[in-house]
Order: C-alpha cells, then sequence, then structure tokens
DNA sequence: AGCACGCCGACT
DNA sequence: GTCGGCGTGCTC
C-alpha cells in the first residue's frame, strides 16, 4: 500500500494554487499528518508546503510523483479546523491557500530560502577569486558571490561542472533553550555517593546532601550556585559523580516586564449583569450567537469580557480577545493578567519574530488560555473555544490592507460557528454594519448606557473657530478652551490635548512655493525622518536628504512641517508658563517602548498635558484626566472616504471618553470649522442613535454599505494608458457578466494615482444581492492571470473594502 | 512565482 | 559556429 500526502506548497502563483500529491516513504509514514510542514522537491528546486491531506491512492502517473524530502513538524503546525478555515479565506478573500495558510502562522515557521553554491572539484582547480571564497569551505551561500562582485565567475565555474547549485529551505524560528540540572530521584543513591566523596572535597559533598532535599527536581544552575555559594566547578564534579545530570529545557522569552498583581471581580451594575447573563446562556447552551455588546464609554465592557471569560475558563475551555493594535496598551493587557495571570499570551506587533513565536507556541501546546492580541490573533490555534471577543469592533485595524485581505470580524465568527460558541462584538459606537445587523437581529443587541460608577458623561461644549477668528483670535486655542486649561492647572488636574491628524508624519515643504518633497515613484509626499535628516517614501522605501534649497524654486526657505504637535507645544508654553507637557509623536516614540514609557510618566503625574494624534485616543484611563481639548475636529471629516463622518463620531466620542472616567467630572471642548456637519453636531450629546439614524440616511442616499455590499478592483501598470485602458477592460468585462441592479463605478484614478511607479486605476462594484459576483471575480482574475498578467498589468480585488 | 527549455539575432 | 536575448510552458 502507498501513502501519498497532498501538499499545498510555498509558491503564491495561480497555476499552483492547489495541492500536489507526494509520495510519503515509509519511515516518515508515522510521522507524517495532515497539517504538517513538509519539504518538497518542486520542479528544479525546494520548497516548504503543508500537508492538507493523506490518502492511499493517486491519479498522478507514477513516472511525476517524487517523495516528500522531509517533515518539519513532529506535532502538525496546522488543525485541521484551520484547515477548512483556510479554504474558506481562500473563496471569501480571493486569494492563494497558501496566503490563508501562512497568516494563520506565526512568521517564525514561515520558509526562508537559500541558494546554496556547491564546490564539486578540487578548490585548485577553480579561478583564483573563486579558490579564495571556497578555501574555508565547500558550501557558500551565493549571495556571497553577489557581494564580491564574482557572480560572472561563478556561472562559469557552474557550466564547467565544478559547482553546483542548490536551493535549500532553511527553517526559522529557533527554541530557545536553557541547561537546566536534573537532580536523580533516588535518594539512596544520593547518600551512596555523598559517602563516597572525599573528605577533601568539602563543597561537593555539601551540594550532594543538599541535593537528597531536592530529589527529582530540575533546577537552574544558577540558583544552586547562589543557594550554597558554590560555583560551576563543584555543580560538574557533581554531575560526574552521577547524582544529577544536564538537561536542556524549552524557555518562552517573556514579553512582560512588570510583577502583577492579582484582581477579583467587581460588582457589576445592572445593566452589565443582563448582558452578562445573556452571554452566559449562550455559551451554556453552546450557541453561535453573536452579541453587539454597545456600551458608552467607561460602561465596563472589560468587566463583562473578564466575568465571560473566567466562565469559559471554568467550562475547560479558551478564550480569544481581539484588540486593535493601537490600544494593546500594557494598561489593557495587564487586566487580563492581573485577572488570569499565567494563562494568558499576549499576540502584537511590538513584539519580535521569537517573542510571537513563543506565545504562539504557548498557545499550540495548551500552556495559556487566554490571548489577548491584535488581528492576527483571531487565528491563535486553541482546539476548544469557548468566546471570542473584538473590542472596539468598528475599528478598520480589524480588516488586513493585504492578501489575504480577511476581516477578523468574519474570521472570528466562522470560527464560532465552527466551535459552537458566541462571539462578542464590542464598541461604544459600533460600525454601522454591525449595528444594522443587531437590528435586523442578525446579531443579538446588549446595552449599556450608564457608566459603571454611575459618573455621567462628560460635558461636551462645541467651539465654532470662525468665531474666534472674527474675534481676532488667530492662535489654535479657542478662548474657551485657554480658561478650561488655566482651571486644570490650578486645581493639578490633568489635560489630553488631541491633533486630529492621520499618525505621526510629517513631511517637508518649501515655504515661497509650497512645493511639498515628491517620491520619485510614487505619488505621495515624502515623510521626514529626523535621526538621519532624510525624507522617506513609506510605500516604496526611496529616501533622500533634506535638499539645501527648493527643487522648484531654489528658495531656501525650505522647512520641516511635523504633525503640528511642536507647534502646538510651543504655543502652550507661550500661553501658560511652566506649562508640564508630554508630546507623543514620531520624534518622541521611535524606541521599543517609549510609548508605554509615555503613558506611564503621564499617569504618574509628571505632566500637566498629554498632547498627541489618533494614537492617544485609545485605552486611556487615568483618573485625573478631567479636560479633553480636541483642536481641529474636522480634518478628518475632509477625507475622501464614505466612512469620514463615522469615523470623527467614533473619533470624537471615543477621546471624549478618556475624560472623567473616575470621581472627578469631565469636560470636553471640540474647536472646528463646521460646527454644523452633523457628525460633530451629534457628538455633542454623545448619543449613538441619532447619529446612527442620521448616517444610515446618508448611506442608503449613496449607496454604501450597510445598504450595499462594495467590491474594488484595482488595476496598475507603468504605463498609464495600459493601465486606464485595461482598467476599462476589466469594467467592460464586468458590465457583460454582472445583473443590472449592480452598480459598477469607473474606471477612476486611485486616490494614490500612482505608486513604486505604477500607475493606478480602481472601479467599485456596489451590489445588495448578487450571487454571482464571487465566480464572475474569480473568471475576471483568470482572465487577468491568463492573459493580462504577461503585459505587466496588476489587478487586485478586495472584497468589502475599508477605503476607497 | 521561478526555472528550464527552445528558438533567433550579434559576436569572438 | 556559439553566446545569450527573453517568449512558452510546467511544476506532483
Amino acid at each position: 500500500m502507498i501513502t501519498v500526502a497532498q501538499v499545498i506548497v510555498d509558491v503564491a502563483a495561480y497555476p499552483v494554487d492547489r495541492p500536489f500529491d507526494y509520495l510519503v516513504p515509509a519511515e516518515m509514514t508515522q510521522i507524517i499528518e495532515t497539517g504538517c510542514r513538509v519539504k518538497v522537491p518542486f520542479g528544479p528546486r525546494n520548497v516548504l508546503g503543508f500537508v492538507v491531506a493523506i490518502k492511499n491512492e493517486t491519479d498522478v502517473p507514477i513516472e511525476k510523483i517524487k517523495p516528500v524530502s522531509q517533515v518539519l513538524d513532529i506535532e502538525p503546525v496546522l488543525t485541521g479546523e484551520m484547515l477548512e478555515l483556510a479554504k474558506w479565506l481562500k473563496n471569501e478573500t480571493i486569494c492563494y491557500e497558501i496566503d490563508a495558510l501562512q497568516v494563520m502562522l506565526p512568521s517564525a515557521l514561515r520558509a526562508k530560502y537559500e541558494k546554496i553554491a556547491n564546490l564539486q572539484t578540487e578548490v585548485e582547480l577553480l579561478p583564483e577569486p573563486l579558490q579564495e571564497i571556497f578555501r574555508d569551505s565547500q558550501q557558500i551561500n551565493v549571495n556571497v558571490f553577489e557581494k564580491n562582485n564574482l557572480l560572472p565567475q561563478l556561472k562559469a565555474a557552474i557550466k564547467n561542472k565544478q559547482v553546483s547549485i542548490a536551493n535549500v529551505v532553511k527553517q526559522k524560528g529557533k527554541v530557545k533553550e536553557v541547561r537546566k540540572v536534573r537532580i536523580i530521584e533516588d535518594n539512596q543513591m544520593l547518600a551512596d555517593i555523598q559517602a563516597n566523596i572525599s573528605n577533601r572535597a568539602k563543597k561537593q559533598k555539601q551540594l550532594v546532601e543538599w541535593m537528597q532535599l531536592h530529589a527529582g527536581e530540575i533546577m537552574d544552575p544558577e540558583v544552586i550556585y547562589k543557594e550554597l555559594e558554590t560555583s560551576a566547578q563543584v555543580l560538574n564534579a557533581v554531575v560526574d559523580l552521577g547524582a544529577a545530570d544536564f538537561v536542556q529545557e524549552e524557555v518562552y522569552r517573556d514579553p512582560f516586564t512588570k510583577e502583577i498583581k492579582r484582581t477579583n471581580f467587581l460588582n457589576l451594575t445592572d445593566e452589565q449583569s443582563v448582558a452578562l447573563d445573556q452571554i452566559m446562556n449562550s455559551i451554556e447552551e453552546q450557541e453561535p450567537k453573536t452579541f453587539l455588546l454597545q456600551g458608552v464609554t467607561g460602561s465596563g465592557k472589560t468587566e463583562v469580557y473578564l466575568q465571560t471569560i473566567a466562565k469559559v475558563l471554568n467550562d475547560g475551555k479558551e478564550a480569544i480577545v481581539l484588540v486593535p493594535e493601537i490600544s494593546l496598551t500594557p494598561q489593557m493587557t495587564e487586566r487580563f493578567r492581573s485577572r488570569f495571570g499565567e494563562l494568558v499570551a499576549v499576540m502584537h506587533s511590538g513584539l519580535s519574530v521569537g517573542e510571537k513565536y513563543d506565545e504562539w507556541r504557548k498557545i499550540h501546546q495548551g500552556k495559556v488560555k487566554v490571548v489577548v492580541g491584535a488581528r492576527s490573533a483571531v487565528f491563535a490555534p486553541f482546539e476548544n473555544v469557548g468566546i471570542i471577543i473584538l473590542d472596539e469592533e468598528h475599528e478598520s485595524t480589524y480588516k488586513q490592507e493585504d492578501s489575504p485581505r480577511y476581516h477578523a470580524r468574519d474570521v472570528a465568527i466562522w470560527r464560532s460557528k465552527y466551535h459552537n460558541c458566541p462571539v462578542i462584538l464590542g464598541s461604544a459606537t459600533p460600525s454601522l454594519e454591525s449595528f444594522a445587523r443587531a437590528k435586523k437581529n442578525v446579531y443579538t443587541l446588549l446595552t449599556l448606557k450608564e457608566r459603571a460608577l454611575k459618573q455621567s458623561l462628560p460635558k461636551v461644549q462645541i467651539v465654532d473657530m470662525r468665531d474666534e477668528l472674527k474675534k481676532g483670535n488667530r492662535s489654535m486655542f479657542s478662548q474657551s478652551l485657554m480658561e478650561s486649561i488655566q482651571i486644570r492647572l490650578d486645581k493639578k488636574e490633568q489635560i489630553v490635548l488631541f491633533l486630529n491628524r492621520r499618525g505621526y508624519s510629517s513631511f517637508v515643504m518649501c515655504r515661497d512655493c509650497g512645493t511639498v518633497l515628491q517620491c520619485e515613484n510614487c505619488d505621495i509626499s515624502l515623510t521626514y525622518h529626523r535621526k538621519n535628516e532624510k525624507c522617506k517614501c513609506h510605500y516604496c522605501g526611496y529616501e533622500i536628504h533634506v535638499p539645501k534649497t527648493c527643487p522648484q524654486c531654489q528658495s531656501d526657505h525650505i522647512r520641516y512641517f511635523g504633525t503640528g504637535t511642536q507647534k502646538v507645544e510651543e504655543e502652550l508654553a507661550k500661553f501658560f508658563p511652566g506649562i508640564r507637557v508630554l508630546r507623543m509623536d514620531v520624534d518622541t516614540t521611535r524606541a521599543k517602548g517609549s510609548h508605554e514609557q509615555l503613558l506611564e510618566a503621564f499617569g504618574n503625574g509628571e505632566a500637566d498635558v498629554l498632547l498627541g494624534t489618533q494614537m492617544i485616543a485609545k485605552g486611556l484611563d487615568y483618573p485625573n484626566i478631567t479636560l479633553v481639548g480636541v483642536l481641529s475636529a474636522d480634518t478628518s471629516l475632509h477625507l475622501p472616504d464614505f466612512r469620514a463622518a463615522e469615523k470623527t463620531f467614533q473619533l470624537l466620542t471615543q477621546v471624549s471618553g478618556r475624560a472623567g472616567r473616575h470621581e472627578k467630572p469631565g469636560e470636553v471642548v471640540v474647536q472646528t470649522y463646521t460646527p454644523e456637519h452633523y457628525a460633530i453636531e451629534l457628538s455633542e450629546a454623545q448619543e449613538y442613535d441619532p447619529f446612527y439614524e442620521r448616517e444610515m440616511q446618508m448611506r442608503h442616499q449613496a449607496g454604501y454599505p450597510p445598504y450595499y455590499y462594495l467590491a474594488l478592483i484595482q488595476v496598475s501598470h507603468e504605463d498609464v494608458l495600459m493601465a486606464a485602458d485595461y482598467a476599462g477592460k476589466a469594467v467592460e468585462w464586468l458590465r457583460s457578466q454582472l445583473s443590472f441592479n449592480v452598480s459598477i463605478i469607473g474606471p477612476t484614478a486611485s486616490g494614490i494615482s500612482r505608486l513604486q511607479n505604477r500607475y493606478r486605476y480602481q472601479c467599485l462594484i456596489k451590489y445588495k444581492v448578487e450571487p454571482d459576483l464571487i465566480p464572475t471575480l474569480l473568471q475576471l482574475i483568470k482572465i487577468y492571470r491568463s492573459d493580462w498578467i504577461k503585459k505587466g498589468i496588476n489587478l487586485t480585488v478586495d472584497l468589502d473594502p475599508n477605503m476607497i
């Protein structure tokens, strides 16, 4: 009988996006399992692959089939659930199956390939320069030749059959191990050994005597040295006598640095209890229900999560908690760690590759029961999931921007059906899509209207900056904000000032002609980096030194513009001498961990004002913050995005919620040039429903989600005309295939019309129901992959896109 | 995707 | 005659 493994190979391309059959050699049949990674020959090279099935027959002609060269995992790295999920993702997001599989694993388990040159003759027979390199070793990485400009010589040697090239799959992800001492269990034997030690070896005798108290234990040598004031020499001698031996033990790199204090359940409000009861009931009944937990800021959503998780753990199941990347602050993770201690793993982008791998292994090996992490943690390899929680459900970071373009919410719901467990989507300002589904009873709505400690929501005051201008106030602060700041300073309370800007980026502009330094390859301005006085493109990596004069008008009035935070800081210092400001932007948060340090310093009262962009809006929870100022509420309103109003409202509600979360009442001052806009007007009352109704009307009129679904097709090419032409062709073809109630808008130039020297066009598909959409798109992709791709066209499909 | 194979023009 | 350009097609 033969054993055949079906393998998805690590080659992201359309013609090979299917399983390939490989023969399993007899010695591997006991080890190989579905979900294992394997090394296989694929054409002329070796690649990594995932075993998706094992069977006993094959349709492939016997002369074609090759054997698996190596099994990389003793235990499978992917569960059956993951393999199924990958197939679903492939369909749902139109991606390669290999991409779907890879996204579920930490990058440490993905393959790294190296080309190795093997020496086939005597070194002396090689040309001079090559001899040099092959002197130390017969096998040399090809990039060594590249670095020394010896590629032509290497090529010649290959031709002469003096050297051969092999592709080697390197496995990343080293398990970190430490050497420990294992004391033998047999106490009698220890006593015998001790008796035989010469009286001159006092230290050894002492050590073995002490070991009798710790028979069978495994310990750190350092602990022994300290305990007995001894050294490695003595220990080695004792090990030689057979009283103990050295063992290698796996360790996890610990991303937590601080000690944690255990905390207990808080008392719940009536609203919280009602919500919790419903969720508990669903867990009990094993219903894959999706709850939308809508709670005003400070209403204690987290406490509901924590108690739900406690229940799940009690049932012997596991919990997944997703948090947007930027709110994955120590403050947030500590709440989970303090409740569940060592049972919690944390996953976020701040961890090193090794740390991520370690956290993943803790989950995989069942050492932890709770994972708190960003988007990709939704793939945590638990096998008995009891609850999945998405906090701040409306955040756009839950959607991955590149292939596989999945939404963590959709994956969570898929997994909940697989495990028959509920999902909780939590937010103060749910996405319109989720709220609409809750209204249609697709999700179950749970509402928390009151703050947990019954504090009133902060008073929001909207200030029209146009009036300030008329009054002759040309500063960044309105009269009213200045007064409020002064009051807090007098009362020694804290202030958060918020600049509504995206990210931390800054740019270089000529003050005479207004030219902003642009990337040569992309249609986007360069980002200024202070550390090396360079300007860099975040999309393609293009980099130049900051020029002395303007490239357009030769003026030397060229200046670096920050996010505006420096300017705000300067003005603050002018108006309020002695004010202590903590600024959070590119320059102050570059180093790893500086973000946390700044927040901690602010929490300790080392500053009066915390000043920053979006990043500070999330998760800040300090009792002494009583004033929040939004310096310009409208900047996010004018973005070319149909969600601009929604995002602005969410942001204003979010930042307002930072004030007065504890005993002291809070106040919010929102400065704007368009106070009449409903997103700003309605944020004053901080009530979600009126905003929802209003925004739904707008979406209905314009034909956007949740009334319509969207799909975005992007076409790019080095040549503008080609890009436009083929975008047109795609649109034309889609129009001919899809029904009349689907509207296809475009093609139009994309927001960033040129990226990495490629011109980009896009078209938007709006549809309510169109069962043929995915098959049609797949067919379009087929046309593209079989024909257009050769002409240098690039085409991508994003279902349910974030930005358009 | 990546790599070999294969068919045609320009060189020692 | 041979070297190397890149169009074509396959990968268990």
